[in-house]
DNA sequence: CTGAAAGCGCTTACAG
DNA sequence: CTGAAAGCGCTTACAG
């Protein structure tokens, strides 16, 4: 159905259905009716105006979670930088697209074509396992791109990191400060590319603090969920010897594993050992004991993201990559410092 | 920028600009270098094309937040319904827009100028407070919609609820069947319109079971956090008198009541008061106890809300009201069903 | 109040 | 391989 036949159908001319449409006020109340009437009838929607193609304006920010995986709104790193990522573009004037990349793994559609197709005028990528290639030929492309965890190298692209680097550091340092000396570390399967930087960092700053790296304190679940840590933490417990401090790679793997210590040894936490997750989940402020945790900035990281894109689109910024520093949120499963510096 | 100051720009005719753009084989490598080239220098994006306004399919669907709020990833039922929603809605085709209310706040914009703009195929309306003007504009043009907790009545919408009359007298009836006959409330501020629900609701459910409503042991925080919940059962036990079993409006309710229980009257949960809340967030699977709690389907709701929404666009069903039955998720806040029976 | 006509930015058979 | 021309669905000054 177009304007065409519809006009034909409600016996009045193209303009007249156009000037419906687009609400003009100069047309006869009765007219308006009959051409809604047979609008209603034939379901008809207008195609995208030629106006919008003229101000070249479409509003539409693309949201692309790259890598294999789908975006998982429940995810609460990706929802979070998307909080503040929506309410600033929409300050902006700006609608957000979400694609879905079920459609990109059948057909050979791409990113890109997607983006001119609805004259998308900027996108943010975030970064997950995989990258495929439509998105390096996205950030290849004129439209200018956000990074999220993820190094972009077009010409009109920039990137924001999270500083893994420094995040780590701090747990070792806010252990070594309370006084422990026995670390060890729990994190997903070895394959996970976020867990080995995790434990990695953590290895690399527990030499720098001059402490022995013991194998046997050093456990991998299958992910990054409450069973694995429970498990992991488990087999530690059976084979017979703990660390005083314990680091894990997710927040739900902390839970897990402190489930365990408390059931399967009896520990009492942070007495007998005390505990570091990651991510800051919400569920970390209600376990007993409250979680000590890494939290990124995601607020800050969404808010950022969001008055970069919009600065390249209006052309004002030129590329750049920023990094976020990453705070540790200190809870209650390590003890009170000042009690513990004591020691 | 367009296509024709583009050609110029380029040396080459419009026909052959486009056939670059749209990736024909029928190209001299050397024509297709320059007019790339060209392209990235003006940071060139086509506009909507002609194509996809003939073939009137945009593959795009929206997402509408109704009410005063802006959407809020962070919020669990919202997100996990989205998630399953947004992967059923991927598998037929489409990408998802999130319309961006802070807009439509400021300027005369409608939800059905941005769809018609957009070519929206259809839409999902999610419930919130205050459900605005356009909103039922948009519910009573021919574009296809599904509201979720919310009804809609016009003729190319249909929309889902979910069950909460049935969902209070299951929290009653386990209640009951587990030997409680003491039972307290502990909800957000009186104005809000889902605590009011859930406390008229509860009010009725303990009546047709015969319990013997007590004032002292309906409380109100000001909002759905967990602060409330703590400072709500604070002052119930400031006041002296405590009930044997607690329904909270909401999980993070329970979890802060939960908490002033144990602190501030050194209860024991479930064996000195037993605790149901209402939402099931992650949350409540790791506090100790674990709590007990009303769920919705949101993965059923979401499927269904994609299935009825494409249907709908094709054609394939009338308007429909469909309810989807919440659940109880038994967890450990109430004690042991077996053992309490046997008081 | 209505509509014929020129225009928007783009695509696509078709001729060369 | 390239481009002139007809076409898509729509908007908008302008004439009546």
């Amino acid at each position: 159905m177009n304007i065409k036949t519809l006009s034909k159908l409600a016996g009045v001319s193209i303009s007249t259905v156009s000037k419906v449409i687009n609400g003009y006020a100069d047309i006869s109340e009765e007219t308006r009716k009959r051409v809604q009437q047979v609008m209603q009838e034939h379901a008809y929607i207008p195609a995208n105006s030629t106006k919008s193609s003229a101000t070249n304006r479409s509003g539409l920010i693309g949201v692309v979670f790259a890598g294999k995986q789908n975006i998982d709104f429940s995810h609460s790193f990706f929802n979070e930088i998307m909080n503040t990522f929506k309410s600033q573009m929409g300050i902006l004037g700006y609608d957000l697209v979400f694609f879905s990349n079920e459609k990109f793994q059948q057909s050979g559609e791409t990113y890109l074509a997607r983006c001119r197709h609805l004259q998308i005028e900027g996108c943010i990528i975030l970064s997950g396992q995989d990258v495929e290639e439509s998105v390096h030929e996205l950030d290849q492309s004129p439209v200018p791109c956000i990074g999220i965890d993820l190094v972009l190298a077009g010409q009109n692209s920039s990137h924001i990191l999270s500083d893994s680097h420094n995040n780590i550091t701090k747990v070792v340092e806010h252990f070594y400060l309370l006084g422990y000396r026995e670390l060890g570390y729990i994190g997903s399967n070895r394959d996970s590319e976020i867990s080995s930087i995790r434990e990695q960092g953590f290895r690399n700053a527990m030499q720098s603090y001059g402490l022995t790296i013991q194998e046997e304190w050093f456990a991998h679940g299958q992910d990054f969920y409450e069973e694995s840590g429970y498990r992991a933490a488990k087999a530690m417990v059976e084979r017979g010897s703990l660390p005083r401090a314990i680091f894990a790679g997710s927040d739900l793997l902390a839970i897990g594993a402190m489930r365990a210590f408390k059931k399967e040894a009896g520990c009492r936490i942070p007495e007998d050992i005390a505990i570091i997750g990651c991510d800051d989940i919400d569920a970390c402020k209600y376990t007993s004991p409250p979680i000590t945790t890494v939290a990124q900035n995601k607020a800050k990281i969404g808010r950022l993201a969001a008055m970069m894109l919009n600065d390249l689109i209006h052309n004002q910024m030129q590329t750049s990559s920023v990094t976020v520093e990453t705070e540790l949120i200190i809870r209650e499963s390590c003890g009170s410092q000042i009690a513990r510096i004591g020691l």
